[in-house]
DNA sequence: TTAATTTAAATTGTGCACAATCTAATTTTG
DNA sequence: CAAAATTAGATTGTGCACAATTTAAATTAA
């Protein structure tokens, strides 16, 4: 007879999503060797990504391309003003919105980040095709991940 | 003349971390409304995984398994506690290590939590074929990430 | 044009993660 | 054996994430 304690779906093991979970954390980890250099933690590194990209942008904006909210960003970009990396200001034409924008010395840091991802990518040890396969498959999931 | 501002492995859109940093969240956040009814977060739902296939194990065995320090653990576990699911007792052999064992109710949750894999992989949509590629693929790695 | 609604950030509170340090128990060594 | 080294867990401090609430500004509707 079965019963719930056989239930190998409840078993570690035999979960998709852990993995997941956990590769987010290694691959957090790997990055912060190369991210402590900078002063960086990986989501500021992530922020600033974003900006070097538009040097300036709203809070929301930053939090669609980031997939975060003001509660998470707010503070975060705090820590990048105090840093000297970007600076805070209340938009003249909506008096709602925050612009944050990168100064000379966040600007110029994307000079000694330009190694980071041909480094990171050494220590992702798998094929161009697979990382190809890897991408494809969690941007179906995440495009289409059902909100239960 | 290439500079640096044309990097595109610098941009948030070439990032292969970035997809798999927002897939865990995106993950945690469809998990959320199963274990609510539960009372549970997604690493509380994680340790009580590995307790259900063996009732008492060291804090340092659990950590091993789902790859957290005591750091993480010890309030995890002490929540967890709180909300009766589990004991925490010194082992009377090595009174270094702490033992934590399902309580009457943690291992009766288990029959409530026995949906839970199923509904959630109804939510994530790709093929049995795809998840058998992204599961292999993110254990070699994970296996094999280097340590910088 | 005022009242109601919506929107953008900030704030508050909870719960991870994880580095670094500390304490106490155990093991190893000289 | 005693001193040194190792191990297990707890603690401290920082920084996300995110739900829920608050405040103020802007938009819409009556």
């Amino acid at each position: 007879m079965n019963n719930v304690e056989d239930n190998k779906q409840l078993k570690l093991k035999s979960q998709l999503c852990f993995p997941i979970y956990a590769l987010a954390r290694d691959i957090v980890a790997a990055y912060r060797p190369l991210l402590e250099a900078l002063d960086l933690t990986y989501p500021q590194y992530l922020a600033l990504l974003v900006l070097w990209e538009k040097e300036e942008q709203s809070v929301s904006q930053l939090g669609e391309q980031l997939d975060l909210d003001s509660g998470t960003l707010t503070p975060l970009l705090k820590r990048l003003e105090q840093k000297g990396l970007v600076n805070r200001k209340r938009s003249t034409t909506d008096e709602r919105s925050v612009l944050i924008s990168l100064t000379e010395a966040g600007s110029k840091l994307q000079f000694e980040a330009a190694n980071i991802p041909s480094k990171l990518m050494e220590a992702m040890p798998v094929s161009a095709a697979e990382l190809k396969t890897l991408q494809h498959i969690i941007c179906k999931i995440r495009k289409n991940i059902r909100k239960i």
